[in-house]
DNA sequence: TTGTATGCGTTATCAT
DNA sequence: ATGATAACGCATACAA
């Protein structure tokens, strides 16, 4: 057990100063040929690597950035960090992740944590309670620190700063209007309570596609889950009080849920009622029928969300004060769930 | 902007030593407690944080744990690292995730940038092109510099560390009597390559509960998935060239191509044939039929991992040179996929 | 009770 | 061409 070689070593070890190590292991040509090759081969033999630690604080730069994000399980998520991973090592970050468990107090211990030196800035999602309680302290705090944010998906208006989000209405309206497309008459949406803003928005979508039809909107085919440990039976009650043809659900859960209502009440899916939902993840593809579903494209969010930050971050002396929000465009990935009359297959 | 608040800037502010500042907002009682209080008051109003890299710097201890898994999709590593979120943040550590997506490469870069100054320990699952290529160098050198690992689940034999694994042998086993148990004569495995250890492992398992039950193993039944990208048309392929009644998959992919090839050969589940999977996630539970899947406890996984590595961490100076396996045992879930003339539901 | 000095590992500046 | 020194932010042994 050697315990981490450093600068001063291996000083000691070739009888010259600590600098005259540090330079040569930079090649700078203040030192001689000679003296830089004998410690450049030293250095590699016994596997010499400068000590992060010390370096941040040298430079004042750690060369990594932070990503908080509520949850892990949705695969969307997974997508995203791909995405910020893939640009921020091509740039030379490092990317480390927090989950923050959509809990307010653990966003907050997180973001503390990280920003007391360990990043140079935030690629985040805020916490579901947070958009709940509307308490965005930590982020402006950390902004006024001189920190740069970037907020995707779930963001907060009230925040100044880059932005990435999904044209989450858009993409709803272009489910529902898939939906109508296909001959549906009443159409049910399963979204979630307003206060998440992607929820907000997508049945913003989905009465906008209704309206552009001139299908009248029922308020009780508008199906708010508060609470979703219990979704399933909330949703299935739903369907045994309403007849419907199409289904449109703001997330994969909700979608395999309604279909399994469906199947309670003797339904079938797409014969009887037609299914469309939010996030292509590993259910939709692999349900069966596979579902008909809204791509978010997570790795292009997450790529962009990464540019923004690091651009902001290489840019901090030229202090573009402008922030951009920058909008993902989604598609329709059509599969079994909507498909009439064909045979099921892959 | 105001650029973060060190120890020198309160010190100048209240004209005082910086040490004072430093042993007053530790409540050291070398200082009066006039200047104590003062100094403290002034601290919280300007919230000061001490900053973490001088700290790790000085105390030559980062307080993080460092976490590599391979991938982020299988639920069963969510699961796992939440349960290690919740032993160190008890035990006043933070966790830091990498993800090497399998590739070799980037689980060693991941190491070594972790490894030089951003962490005390290690708590990783190898990545597959790890365990094939055979080359473990970055995991003896981390060891060698006397930071602690933990291995769980994909581990490896030649390293001597501390380990947490899943008891796969003995979970497929079970899966394997359940399946025998309920009637099943054919019983097919699909399996991964045996390179991956756990693959390996309940491949073992699934012979011994056969061999336990005086069923002759027919190798035509045990199929090993090269090529994951195609494994469904794989899978798909062999239900049509052998009939079962019964199927073990070692996972929640696998499980589900497999149903689809059954169903697309015209049988279902589990009416004509019983499945059961590995890994109790998000697709065993919402699939319809749910799938009965044999249940890692995940979390409990990573809580053990956790405990072990700051128990190394915390008593390094002991130096115990003892290193455990723990072996967690993991459950049967029975849901439907192996429920026969019952009806469907939750 | 308070302040000074030193060091953690590095690099940049300024001697020699 | 090489070396001494200061600084990043903090904690601590020691001096006053």
């Amino acid at each position: 057990m050697k315990p981490k070689l450093t600068l001063k070593q291996i000083a000691r070890e070739l009888d010259v100063a600590v600098s005259t190590v540090s330079k040569a292991l930079r090649d700078s040509d203040e030192i001689s040929v000679d003296t830089r090759q004998k410690i450049k081969a030293f250095a590699k033999l016994y596997n010499y690597k400068p000590n992060n630690i010390a370096l941040s604080l040298k430079n004042r730069k750690t060369m990594t950035i932070g990503v908080i994000i509520p949850e892990i399980i949705h695969h969307f998520f997974t997508t995203v960090i791909s995405g910020i991973e893939q640009v921020a090592n091509k740039r030379g970050y490092n990317v480390i992740i927090c989950l923050s468990n959509n809990s307010f107090d653990k966003e907050v211990i997180n973001m503390e944590m990280l920003a007391n030196g360990s990043t140079d800035g935030f690629i985040l999602s805020v916490a579901k309670e947070t958009q709940q309680k509307g308490d965005y302290q930590h982020l402006t705090e950390v902004i006024n620190q001189g920190m740069p944010i970037v907020l995707f998906d779930r963001v907060v208006d009230e925040i100044e700063c880059d932005k990435v989000i999904i044209n989450d209405r858009e993409g709803a309206r272009k489910a529902v209007q898939h939906l109508v497309d296909i001959g549906c008459k009443k159409i049910a949406i399963i979204t979630t309570v307003d206060y998440v803003s992607v929820g907000k928005l997508r049945t913003v979508g989905y009465r906008q596609a209704l309206e552009k039809n001139s299908i009248p909107i029922d308020e009780n085919l508008i199906l708010k889950i508060e609470d979703v440990e219990n979704s399933d039976e909330e949703i299935n009650r739903f369907l045994f009080r309403n007849d419907v043809d199409g289904i449109f659900a703001v997330n994969e859960q909700f979608s395999v849920s309604a279909i399994r209502g469906l199947n309670n009440r003797g339904l079938k899916v797409p014969e009887d009622v037609s299914v469309v939902g939010f996030t292509n993840g590993e259910l939709s593809k692999r349900f069966i029928p596979s579902l008909t579903t809204v791509s978010q494209h997570g790795a292009q969010m997450g790529a962009k969300a990464a540019n923004l930050l690091i651009d902001k971050l290489e840019n901090a002396v030229a202090g573009e004060e402008k922030y951009t929000t920058e909008i993902i465009e989604t598609s329709l990935i059509e599969r079994e769930s909507t498909l009439l009359n064909l045979p099921l297959k892959i």
